[in-house]
DNA sequence: TAACCATGTCATGTT
DNA sequence: TCAACATGACATGGT
């Protein structure tokens, strides 16, 4: 899901303005309006409370696991390893390891790595090395963790009486000290031996002789079909944070300082660390290793050629790029469309009628439903990523940038009930792939969706380069309207949601204003009145202080009050009045 | 089975 | 003039 940073400050009744009218003016904002409206954010922010304190009483768990776990080691003064106290716990580690059973026969203990290494690297390429690692703009060399397959660890077993000979010799070599420098201000500038990108190695865990423990705890608590089924796409689709809470790993780096986690699984051994995988600046090493992926019994991506029958005749086709975009053809097209492509429906060369859809329902547009079911770990992932993780990288980045738009209910987290988004989606995959069995029926030479989303010009660049029969030209053209067209109906449908929301949320100012000017009436009517009698008091007490020559009062019926602008007060006989009035 | 809903498509008008 | 977009109306399929 595509986020967008806001500001944390209330945005202003001007920008909510500028917002309405940018939004009005169809002017992409790359979001829902739903993202600028605060009482909506201000629920995600309290959402994100709440998510934030589950997770911390989820670290606090582990921490007491990661504790638990420690009270089970004991400290081996010969290998300086950390193994488990009791039998049941090492056989717990052997048997329930799923993840990396099948690598512990080969995996090699840091010692022997270490000695590999000296061998590999006799003194005077060391030297160079140092020299070049003196170079704080030189990264130190990657080369020197081996991978696991490497038929150099498998077939070059080290006699273990040898290493502690070769260890005191690398460690007496100045270009380890080099290392260990540098190990040491890794660890002082980030607080945490950090993994490079090398180290997503599957198997790198056998660097880290005292992390086994881990693993195994891991495994205790999360089966390990179930990392083997997820790992695929926890390394696409899950953040870091979210696979260690998953896979329910310590996280070592809440409870250790990094001296003391050195200290404590590589006692006099820095360098190993460093000269393995944990030189990057990228996290947490431990949830790293935990997430490393095992090797999946299946690649998703090779389920493609487990299909009954192969939908993709020749190139493999990107089934479904957009499974929120259906481009589809319309198979049921109405009997009075101006389409060309119906137009051609006479000659018998192109055209698909309403039995055509009929004949397709068994088609492989089907079947790739079907197929969806059978393989849900394909499917079941998020459209867009799962869609985007089959293509290659540039192509789903292309798409990406491309389609940057979020889909409005998920972007406004009002999100339908997932099965009728699953349901919708399968069907769209549905008749996506129809649209591209048609196009591919007719040997149209692009793809759907580049069909619908190039720029005209490019467009018909593309179309220029390829000679197209007149059916083709026909099915592309459709394929181009209705696909631009239904995008078109989307956004139509969207904005009228948003017009009905916005005119209840109007209603609802409205009434609220209207009840605000009541009671401002009815309080000024009140005030009205009370300046009346006052008024009425005033005139009679005026009225009645006043005295003719004959120091008689004067009648109320006779004459009256009057007052000018300027304060003056004059006493009007009414009769007069009448008659001025009259005048 | 009817009602409702979501979505795709077409025709037509507008930009 | 044409492409793109907007929208009302209708069809379809699912619940």
């Amino acid at each position: 899901m595509m986020e967008i940073e806001l500001p944390k400050m209330h945005p202003s009744q001007q920008d909510m303005d500028l917002i309405d009218i940018l939004w009005r003016q169809d002017v992409d904002l790359g979001a829902g309006r739903e993202v600028f409206d605060f009482s909506y954010r201000q629920k995600e922010v309290e959402l994100r409370l709440q998510r934030e304190k589950e997770e911390e009483k989820q670290q606090q768990r582990q921490r007491e696991q990661e504790k638990a776990l420690l009270a089970q080691l004991q400290l081996d003064e010969e290998t300086g390893e950390f193994v488990p106290r009791s039998a049941p716990l090492a056989h717990t580690n052997a048997t329930q390891n799923g993840a990396f059973a099948g690598q512990d026969g080969d995996a090699m203990s840091f010692d022997e790595c270490m000695q590999l290494l000296a061998e590999t690297f006799p003194l005077d390429a060391a030297a160079e090395s140092a020299s070049s690692c003196l170079d704080a703009s030189v990264p130190p060399s990657t080369d020197l963790m081996m991978p696991p397959d490497n038929p150099a660890f498998t077939h070059n077993p080290l006699p273990p009486g040898s290493l502690d000979q070769a260890w005191m010799e690398l460690l007496s070599l100045p270009e380890v000290q080099c290392l260990n420098i540098q190990m040491q201000e890794s660890l002082d500038m980030d607080g945490f031996m950090k993994p490079s990108t090398e180290a997503q190695d599957p198997n790198y865990s056998q660097y880290l002789p005292g992390m086994d423990h881990l693993s195994s705890v891991q495994t205790e608590v999360c089966p390990p079909e179930y990392i083997n089924t997820y790992n695929g796409s926890f390394n696409t689709t899950v953040s870091p944070n979210l696979s260690q809470m998953s896979l329910n790993v310590p996280d070592v780096r809440a409870e250790f300082r990094p001296e003391e986690f050195n200290e404590l699984f590589y006692p006099a051994m820095e360098v190993k660390v460093n000269s393995g995988p944990f030189t990057s600046d990228e996290g947490n090493t431990v949830s790293q290793l935990v997430e490393i992926p095992s090797d999946p019994p299946v690649n998703p991506m090779d389920l493609h050629s487990f299909s009954p029958g192969s939908f993709s005749s020749g190139k493999p086709e990107p089934l479904s790029e957009f499974p929120d975009s259906d481009s589809g053809l319309s198979l049921d097209a109405s009997p009075h469309t101006s389409s060309p492509g119906q137009s051609l429906n006479g000659d018998g060369s192109f055209g698909f009628s309403d039995s055509d859809s009929e004949e397709m329902d068994g088609s492989p547009g089907d079947m790739e439903s079907d197929y969806a079911e059978i393989f849900p770990l394909v499917y079941l992932t998020d459209g867009a990523q799962g869609s985007l993780s089959e293509k290659p990288p540039a192509e789903a980045l292309k798409m990406k940038a491309k389609n940057p738009k979020i889909e409005p209910a998920e972007a406004s987290g009002h999100s339908k009930p997932p099965f009728t988004k699953d349901k919708q989606k399968k069907r769209s995959e549905a008749r996506l792939s129809r649209d591209e069995q048609r196009a591919k029926a007719l040997q149209i030479p692009f793809t759907v969706d580049k069909i619908i989303n190039l720029p005209v010009d490019d467009f018909n660049e593309m179309m220029s380069k390829h000679q197209l029969n007149e059916a083709q030209l026909a099915l592309v053209r459709d394929i181009r309207r209705r696909g631009k067209n239904k995008v078109a109906a989307q956004n139509c449908r969207k904005r009228k949601m948003e017009n009905i929301v916005g005119l209840e949320y109007e209603l609802d100012s409205l009434k609220e204003e209207k009840e605000r000017l009541m009671k401002e009436k009815s309080k000024r009517s009140t005030s009205l009145k009370e300046m009346k009698e006052q008024l009425s008091t005033l005139y009679h007490e005026v009225f009645s202080m006043l005295r003719d020559e004959h120091d008689k009062p004067f009648s109320p019926n006779e004459y009256s009050l009057q007052h000018t602008a300027d304060g003056t007060v004059f006493l009007v006989p009414r009769l007069k009045k009448t008659l001025v009035n009259n005048n």
